[in-house]
RNA sequence: GGCAUCGUGGCCGAGUGGCUAGGCACAGCUCUGCAAAAGCUUGUACAGCGGUUCGAAUCCGCUCGAUGCCUCCA
């Protein structure tokens, strides 16, 4: 099972700008690190969507066979409102404004956080740290930092000295950004900081006497940057160079610079092989953000009660909708996407549903072979989600094809089909099919079956009256019946 | 203003220098007691203007427009 032998994966690395074949540091073995997030509020469906690529990447390699760990760290310190030096911490505001202890603002958001993940049927990563687990190490590369020389105290804060940095080493060259440009462009006066430069930012801030957050430290009471928990426990997790590093779009600046700046000040060499970047999810053509109002949550999906939908839709339904686009593009979501996308996968749910009751012969009219490569081959170019699913409603063509007697398949093809599909559909999109998973369904699958024996009979009998009532009644209560070659079949919408 | 990404048919969304993904919607046909489902067959595309090329929606330039980042955000 170790498949990944046979296929040439190629990714898009934001770095290079290129899509380069993928090599790991260590054959068969992948480290992986996202930016996960920060649990001061609801996790709204455009955080949902850069965690559900990255999901949709990691079960894609481990179906491959990869050995992988996945770190996917939980933010619940350190992350400022905003880049002032007297910036409060997302956190510590969140916990005055609703007098709470900090810690319980990040468990209810956490606890959130898994629910929502859980119910779009995430697979957790290997290690899930946090950020206050972690002061000591990054306290550790702070002093590092300092002594290597790019860094500097002020008045019980640390910055990190970019402008030194970039003389020896190059400062924005994930985000394609350069310094010079930068300071020209600054519009925040320098006269008011206490940092060298406007540029630099905080590996440490000073905590104030009505900070709650606050640890000890070489340079006084305090609480570490943001873009140093990820150097933290990245490095810790994965070494000092790993293979992947991921996170949504608007991270990348200045992030992920900070990330790759910090790690190079401490470490030497660049720490991440592979820069992947998920692309905004947008509501009403803008992005979903939760300092704008605009967005909209999970639970509002599924419960319908939103004013931008006009009905509830299955966790899977959404995440059909998101594989549907690839993950470096900007999907807008809207009520009409989903509709079209509740009826394509429920299609496919239905194709898959049927297979086990597909007719065998000798020979087979559809490729199977070649078809179940090119979804490999879709996967492979840096996860083209679309295009395997465009390749699975092939299958699903063809599935109905022999059902109608118009296409055979051979038992070993069939098999085959079926592997496939449910490999690249369960495992890799992460999909469920809602049929098998409710169980309380199986007693009213018994009553439809009568149902529809007893409308057989009234057909039988041209008391057309009846088998019409029995249809049009169950249809009204959600209930379809489809006639087909084998039979009538039926499905709860 | 700077950096970046993008602009595909009614909608959502892939993609390649020439052979036009896929889903949904629409129309016709087949099947059906009638429907639905399924199958078959069509239609309306690649923002605009130039250039490179035998040939470009795909490469280059410009214009217009959208979005993201440049202060927090997945």
């Amino acid at each position: 099972m170790q498949a990944f032998k046979n296929q040439t994966l190629k990714i898009y690395n934001s770095l290079s700008g290129k899509k380069e074949v993928f090599k790991p540091i260590n054959e068969g073995h992948i480290g992986m690190y996202v930016c996960g997030p920060t649990v001061y509020s609801n996790v709204h469906l455009g955080n949902c969507r850069t965690f559900m690529s990255f999901d949709m990447i990691f079960r894609y390699f481990k179906h491959l066979g990869f050995k992988v760990r996945y770190v996917r760290n939980i933010t619940d310190a350190g992350h400022l409102v905003d880049d002032a030096d007297d910036g409060e911490d997302k956190i510590a505001k969140k916990a005055r404004l609703e007098q709470l202890e900090p810690m319980e603002v990040v468990q209810r958001y956490t606890v959130d956080f898994h629910n929502i993940l859980e119910k779009f049927n995430f697979l957790p990563p290997s290690i899930e740290p946090t950020a206050t687990g972690h002061i000591i190490e990054q306290i550790e590369i702070i002093k590092t930092i300092i002594s290597n020389g790019y860094a500097y105290e002020v008045n019980g804060s640390v910055y990190f000295d970019v402008t030194t940095f970039n003389e020896k080493k190059e400062y924005g060259k994930l985000s394609g950004r350069k310094l010079e440009d930068m300071i020209a462009n600054t519009r925040e006066l320098a006269a008011q900081s206490e940092k060298r430069n406007p540029q630099d930012f905080a590996l440490w801030k000073k905590a104030e006497p009505e900070h709650i957050m606050r640890w000890p430290s070489p340079w006084g009471d305090g609480f570490p940057g943001w873009h140093l928990e990820c150097t933290a426990m990245s490095t810790k997790y994965l070494g000092e160079t790993f293979d992947i590093h991921g996170g949504g779009m608007d991270l990348k600046f200045p992030h992920h610079e900070c990330e790759i700046a910090q790690a190079e000040a401490c470490n030497g060499p660049s720490p991440v092989n592979y820069w992947l970047h998920a692309n905004m999810l947008t509501l009403n053509g803008k992005k979903m953000a939760k300092s704008t109002g605009n967005s909209i949550l999970p639970n509002e999906i599924f419960t319908g009660e939103n004013t931008f939908l006009s009905k509830a839709f299955s966790p899977s339904v959404v995440r059909f909708f998101m594989m549907q686009a690839h993950y470096t593009s900007i999907l807008d979501i809207s009520n009409d996407a989903l509709l079209a996308s509740e009826k394509g996968f429920n299609k496919l749910m239905e194709a898959i549903e049927s297979l086990n009751k597909l007719p065998v012969q000798d020979n087979s009219t559809f490729n199977v072979e070649q078809w179940q490569q090119q979804c490999y081959d879709a996967m492979n170019d840096d996860f083209n989600s679309p295009i395997l699913i465009a390749k699975l409603f092939e299958a699903v063509k063809q599935i109905n094809l022999i059902k109608e007697e118009k296409g055979t398949i051979t038992q070993e093809d069939k098999t085959t089909l079926t592997e496939t599909l449910n490999n690249f559909v369960f495992d890799v999109l992460g999909l469920e099919d809602k049929k098998t998973t409710d169980n309380s369904s199986n007693k009213i699958d018994g009553v439809v079956e009568l149902l529809i024996e007893l409308r057989k009979e009234a057909r039988e009998n041209k008391d057309f009256a009846t088998s019409d009532k029995i249809r049009n009644q169950l249809a009204e209560m959600g209930i379809e019946l489809k006639d087909g070659k084998e039979g009538t079949t039926f499905n709860i919408l």
